[in-house]
DNA sequence: GCATATATCTCACATTGTGGTACTAATATA
DNA sequence: TATATTAGTACCACAATGTGAGATATATGC
């Protein structure tokens, strides 16, 4: 369709909000775990951040090593312009079919 | 993943809500395209009410011909308890990651 | 019967979602 | 130096969802 997001990005765009400057693979993934109950395995978020990047959503960069025992360099991820306007559209499809209607249906 | 929705199959959802006793494949379209202004075809609607059927989402049951110009039978669906769950699983999830975010990024 | 209106079905292809496995790059210890 | 350990990312095949064009069906009006 262009312009709408599928559920996981959408997901995934949120978790980049509420990290920010600390948004990487293993965050972002903990952050969706954390706050929805939803496992989600690791390789997804790559896949699905690397898509993103292509379509112009996201933007990445490499981080500094940090000295916590090792490990491979963290590849830090920030929503791009185009991403938050993807992310608006498809909010606002889902609340304009949400509005009105009782509350237990839709909680 | 089972247990959580695709974006569309949300939409679909929230327009048999909304529409009760007269949702059918062209309302549903039209419903969806008037509340959110995203076009829809109306072979993704068929398409994706015949899935959820299959996955026990939703019911349908034909109609009696109306004497509105004829027509063929138009094929009334309702949400069964597991699209409710299923709806209501999907829209938490979203509703999670949003809280407490600033209104501007997320509306 | 034939024309026309309303509606659904089919199907191939595109995009998104998923999870297992492999790989890479850092520090620690010796 | 080299080996172990830890943290993190990349890759890839397959599944599920999304999409749109075109075909088909069933009603009424004449």
């Amino acid at each position: 369709m262009g312009q709408f997001l599928g559920e996981f990005e959408q997901l995934i765009l949120l978790a980049l909000l509420r990290l920010g400057e600390d948004a990487y693979g293993v965050s972002i993934r903990a952050e969706i775990e954390q706050r929805t109950g939803r496992d989600v395995s690791i390789g997804s978020v790559y896949t699905t951040l690397e898509r993103m990047e292509r379509k112009g959503y996201v933007r990445s960069a490499i981080g500094q090593p940090t000295p916590e025992r090792g490990g491979r360099r963290k590849k830090y991820y920030h929503l791009a312009a185009g991403g938050q306007a993807a992310l608006s559209h498809t909010l606002r499809a889902v609340r304009s079919m949400t509005e009105g209607l009782a509350p237990e249906l839709v909680e």
